[in-house]
DNA sequence: CTGAAAGCGCTTACAG
DNA sequence: CTGAAAGCGCTTACAG
């Protein structure tokens, strides 16, 4: 029924290694004889199976990703699953496959999860989100010398491998735009300050403000809950100051919606008297009538690098890799208008 | 270095096919050495090789997901990702992997993907969006008798399985509700002709307001491009009708933000003078400053179903599945208000 | 209730 | 440049 390779040794009058080893095109084969064999392969339909593959070789040639894949997790962090498409599209063109490892439905311990995938020679490397990444499951890969990269760089100094975005870089790249742009008094909308991006952000925020010589001032930057209403409320307290600011820096969407709805409900016309950059184009960019100007930060890369850095990992098992990534780049749309464009 | 069966059969003084017994819990082993084989198994820390089990059972215990992973996915489609959650999920209970076949990335035909992941037995199931199901692949399939559901119904008569949610029956649901909260002109914000979902619930609005004995009128019925600001011209025409309606159903969040603007404008108050319903309550909900009742689809749940499903077309190869699932259900929130609750 | 042995379908030193 | 043969680590009739 099913055709092996000892059928295509049979048809094509070599051995089963011969076969294997056009099948593989490592090693040696004359021409002739591999034109033969691979003709040969074709007309049978002949697909090697991979199980067996995979046991003779010690190699699955799959990653697995491992995260919570819970109900509604993609409403709530659509960014993860974007750089599992970077990952997915990176493996697949390497001859690799992705397999999700979910760690929220078994009630088993991660650790115990990561144990058993290695154990069981199932993968050849992980993708972890860097959530999980404890002290605990640093030792268990090292022991193991498991490939493993970290999707956000854990939070303690460790010899694990890791990739993230530089928040830093990107409020950077907001104080700037604004700055070049004409504004002078730059607000802050931000999350609470338990939030570990938005406080990257801000810290870069203050940074880069120092570099263009502005001034950061207390009664500029807000603190928000996720709450459209109650960050309509604090933009137009902002709004209200007796000195109000000429540049707004949202650190999400959510409170771009509600700051532009301040901005116009107050009159003022966007970008002539005030200006706006907010991070995360998605999900509100369409829905709010005047298009922001975004930093938007491609995480689909991020995903590509991590698979690629990874896949490396898997061939050079010394290699250690912990890196920033993912520029962010700029999408200016109607809320800020750049002066002097260099064309 | 690592360890395997035979190190275990040794070291529990029995034959390798008994710990293989014992390890797969089928085949009847006496419950003294089953004991015994269990602590030694834990005390060596042995975790049996996938790939030899899956190469001698011929079965991998792994389910394909494919669909095209491309960049943004999950922005322009997070649902797909959440009926991916509710497969991993349900796949992972049951001992079995998923893993992403992305078609997207390689150049490859679609069905040439799919006749490698079959032919080289590395999945013993396939989850397919149903937009991939073609006549050409549905033959496929059959040719290998290979276990797979579409998710989405084909668009052809076909003896591939499939699961769908029920879009009639969610419009059905959203007039009900709007029915009985009051409502007696109810408008239809849609998308455009060309969209399958829309239309479906279109023809379900149709139906319901039929038997409950309302009139639709065509004046009521929007067909807009995700546009804000188109969207919101379009309601306060709507709005403005010299017989205005007082009770509107938005096609998704999109509609909502821009009819429920249009209402705030029109200095209508909800739900007193008019009510809304909207499909979906991802992403808009709380980007809107009076949250909307929204009809929720569980698509989560639509993918533990499909998982579970194709796990029973696993074992029973005869089984043919072709059903409408995941109902909607009514997030009740500020745009309507129930009357006589039953408490 | 348990074990010897064949087999799953490849890959890879090794010898020639 | 090619092939014989061992081996990867399990599972599963089959016999006892």
């Amino acid at each position: 029924m099913t055709i092996t390779i000892k059928d295509i040794a049979k048809a094509a009058d070599v051995s089963t290694a011969t076969v294997s080893k056009v099948i593989n095109g490592k090693m040696y084969v004359s021409p002739a004889t591999r034109e033969n064999v691979l003709r040969i392969m074709k007309e049978l339909n002949y697909v090697p199976n991979a199980s067996a593959a995979n046991l003779a070789r010690r190699s699955n040639k799959t990653i697995l990703y491992a995260d919570n894949f819970y109900k509604g997790a993609p409403y709530k962090n659509p960014h993860m699953f974007d750089i599992i498409c970077g990952v997915s599209h990176e493996l697949s063109r390497k001859g690799y496959h992705l397999s999700l490892l979910n760690l929220d439905s078994c009630g088993k311990h991660p650790k115990e999860l990561f144990e058993e995938a290695i154990l069981s020679h199932s993968a050849d490397g992980i993708i972890l989100s860097g959530v999980f990444a404890t002290p605990q499951i640093e030792r268990l890969m090292l022991r193991y010398d498991f490939p493993q990269i970290c999707i956000g760089k854990p939070d303690f100094d460790t010899l694990l491998s890791w990739i993230d975005i530089n928040n830093m870089l990107s409020a950077n790249l907001a104080v700037e735009h604004l700055f070049s742009c004409g504004s002078r008094k730059i607000a802050f909308m931000g999350d609470h300050e338990t939030d570990k991006i938005f406080m990257d952000r801000l810290r870069g925020f203050r940074a880069a403000m120092e570099t263009v010589g502005l001034e950061v001032r207390d009664e500029y930057i807000a603190y928000n809950d996720p709450d459209i209403n109650a960050i309509y409320e604090a933009a137009t307290r902002i709004l209200e100051l007796s000195d109000p600011p000429d540049g707004i820096i949202c650190t999400n969407g959510l409170m771009a919606v509600g700051t532009i709805r301040a901005i116009e409900v107050k009159g003022l016309s966007v970008p002539e008297e005030i200006e706006l950059v907010a991070f995360d184009d998605y999900p509100y960019s369409p829905a709010v009538s005047v298009p922001p100007t975004v930093i938007d930060i491609d995480l689909f890369s991020l995903g590509v690098q991590a698979g690629n850095l990874l896949l490396k990992r898997v061939r050079d098992p010394a290699m250690l890799i912990q890196t920033y990534t993912a520029l962010p780049r700029i999408l200016e749309r109607d809320t800020t208008r750049t002066k002097s464009k260099i064309t």
